[in-house]
DNA sequence: CTCACTTTGTGCACCGGTTCACAAAAGGAC
DNA sequence: GTCCTTTTGTGAACCGGTGCACAAAGTGAG
């Protein structure tokens, strides 16, 4: 039998409003650091750059922590929204590769700032291996199994070269990882169960060269030219 | 009047449809250096991570470029899709704010590899001001306006700390710039017609923990317990 | 207590995108 | 040419998410 709790909150947040969800608590912040004891849906909005309605929705997933005709109040979502997120606790993080992405990855301060500890470094190059970087001694990956077991890393962030990733993901997912953040461009496969989130630099300026190129193409030519496809070129 | 093309290709591609392009060009570039001339839907969505249905009705966007019962030519829809995508010109890029990040995307070799030139690399830092990286000399930040126009950049990156982005953001708006890859983690606000988009590696991690504390949950206590709240507090 | 005002929570219509399933097209064997 | 096999391109149902618009719920003044 399913527990039913007061509001409409049977387990099952969309994926959308979980995507959103770091970026109001990101808002809230700021207004609790203004010192902002409540906040409208509309100004939360606003300071998210979403609709109020949608914000709202959002919210409502979570439970029902407003007070009509007043708002929210901001250090208690703040809490609920953390708890939510899983941000409550200290999820140790390991970063594999340790190249120019890894380091930077390394000394993000908005890692640490949130639950989020980084619990080592590893890579495969004996000139990096044994480098201090961070506060934390890089290691070789042969050590991987070992580091993330002894650590209880729960979140593994791959920088590695495309072609190693794969290798790295199958031997992390071997250990029991089942949260993996890649930054290197192929696609992984894994297991059933394992949540991957891919961060690819390169795809995200491709978009964008898409959306400059239309824009120009409007400036210019306009759609009644458009010559530019020389007809059913052949090869 | 509207120029109907041959296939249904009004100007008009889902954005769904563009964010996946660049992984079947990834995928095809694979396929080329492996030497295969053809590749069926089936195989291309395989090794791009997404149904084949959803890779056809993508590829129809473009323009009718398969053949039935044979599949798609591997160069001639490495040609197509770079050319949708805009990637048969060169674009410059500024990348703004020469911290650890800045530095590691100045390094990355996957910007070079398609269309996409490191143009300049600025900072507000006179420690930084002068350096040499990736073979670029970092210039000051008040040279931006110069720069981007006397070098044709038309996307810029933004790397800076949270507090400098959105003040970075109105100057580059303003010297006509209209696509910006935001990395650092606020809402930037610009005018209608500026593209932007946002790259936040914290909420990626924060999207994470949400499905991985869901998945411990599952394991350990499961729906029927549940008392993590402590009923209606509150405050 | 009543009235006016504010702001939440949500029903509902709508929309973009996904997926299934199949007709249409192409190639090859004979 | 006819038949069989393969694979594309797409119509249509479906699904998750968005946003409008409003009733419900709360506050505060008089």
């Amino acid at each position: 039998m399913i527990r039913r709790l007061s509001q409409a909150r049977e387990r099952g947040i969309p994926e959308a409003t979980v995507a959103r969800l770091p970026l109001y608590l990101r808002a809230l912040n700021g207004m609790a650091e203004r010192g902002l004891a409540t906040v409208s849906s509309e100004d939360l909005a606003v300071a998210a750059g979403v609709n109020s309605a949608k914000l709202r929705k959002d919210l409502s997933h979570l439970g029902s922590y407003g007070t009509r005709g007043v708002g929210y109040d901001v250090e208690y979502l703040i809490y609920q929204i953390s708890r939510e997120l899983g941000l409550t606790q200290d999820w140790a993080v390991a970063i594999v590769g340790v190249g120019n992405l890894g380091r930077a990855l390394a000394n993000y301060g908005g890692f640490v700032s949130r639950g989020f500890r980084v619990a080592a470094l590893l890579d495969a190059d004996p000139e990096v291996v044994g480098d201090h970087i961070a506060g934390l001694n890089v290691e070789h990956i042969d050590e991987l199994e070992a580091v993330i077991r002894r650590r209880g890393v729960s979140i593994v962030v791959l920088a590695t070269p495309a072609l190693a990733a794969q290798q790295v993901a199958d031997r992390v997912v071997a250990v029991g990882v089942t949260s993996i953040l890649n930054f290197a461009p192929v696609v992984l496969s894994v297991p059933e169960g394992v949540d991957i989130r891919k961060v690819d630099l390169s795809i995200e300026l491709q978009i964008l060269a898409f959306h400059e190129q239309r824009k120009a193409d409007r400036m210019s030519g306009g759609p009644a030219m458009a010559e530019e496809w020389p007809e059913a070129v052949d090869l």
